[in-house]
DNA sequence: CCTATATAGTAATATTATAACATGATGAGC
DNA sequence: GCTCATCATGTTATAATATTACTATATAGG
């Protein structure tokens, strides 16, 4: 397995590829469970093929963990390169999740974290909320 | 017992009570779990005990959940009115957690989502790195 | 008193995530 | 090609987090 490194596209092993298939296929995100049972006909039988191909998905940047839904999505942000502050907008009437890049939001933390002296590693920002759709009817 | 109005202290129940001193006593964040073990000598029993009356004191503005580590803080945010929109830093190697109001930050989405449509309900900001006493060391 | 509503107790179960350990594949250096 | 280190995999069991379902009790308002 050729080595990962920053800016590449990494080689995905058959299980990171099945886990990444099945949440570009899905037009939402996925619990960790979602997938096994839809792995399950590719030969997955334990959670924790799917939470090790996950584990490693994000790393790369490819999948993002939706902390307020226990869940999974592919990231569809074309060209980002901030896998680590990506923010979500999540419609609790129907799901939808749209990801997003808070660009100016960040600005503004960054300058709340170099007041304070946090060192900031990784940002978790999810609204939830109504989409337009949604709010409309 | 007496209703809760809006910016009311609303009167809260025994076991509403007890999980708020549980946390307002802690340190940091607890777990519904730990909060259940501080509170067996009280009589609690079992876990809807105190998911139950989380679910209020979220309501309330009183206690914060933490999605990104399934647990929950006393509000620390000395009259605050807008607690679906706290922010938290999260120290990875000490696990102080600070709470904090980014209005600014808040401004920017809330401009995107005005942009996008969409009807913000509640915001999740949650910063994880090192407090500025741990990047010290 | 009657009833609607909120709170509470309890047991069982569902959902999400990890630990522990054995096995197999791969690549670098020799 | 062999050896070793490393990473990926498979499997079982278990831990940690959260909810469902059902019952009972209290209380405020009519």
């Amino acid at each position: 397995m050729s080595a990962h490194h920053e800016n590449d596209q990494p080689s995905l092993t058959k299980n990171q590829a099945l886990v990444l298939g099945a949440l570009t296929g899905s037009n939402g995100p996925l619990t960790a469970y979602a997938i096994l049972d839809l792995l399950r006909a590719d030969g997955f039988r334990a959670p924790l093929q799917v939470y090790r191909a996950l584990d490693k998905l994000v790393d790369f940047g490819m999948v993002h963990r939706l902390e307020s839904l226990n869940a999974f999505v592919a990231c569809r942000h074309p060209g980002c390169t901030s896998h680590d502050s990506a923010a979500f907008a999540i419609c609790e009437q129907c799901g939808l999740v749209t990801e997003f890049t808070p660009d100016k939001a960040l600005d503004m933390l960054k300058d709340w974290a170099k007041g304070e002296g946090f060192q900031m590693a990784k940002t978790t920002i999810e609204l939830r909320g109504l989409c337009r759709t949604c709010t409309a009817h």
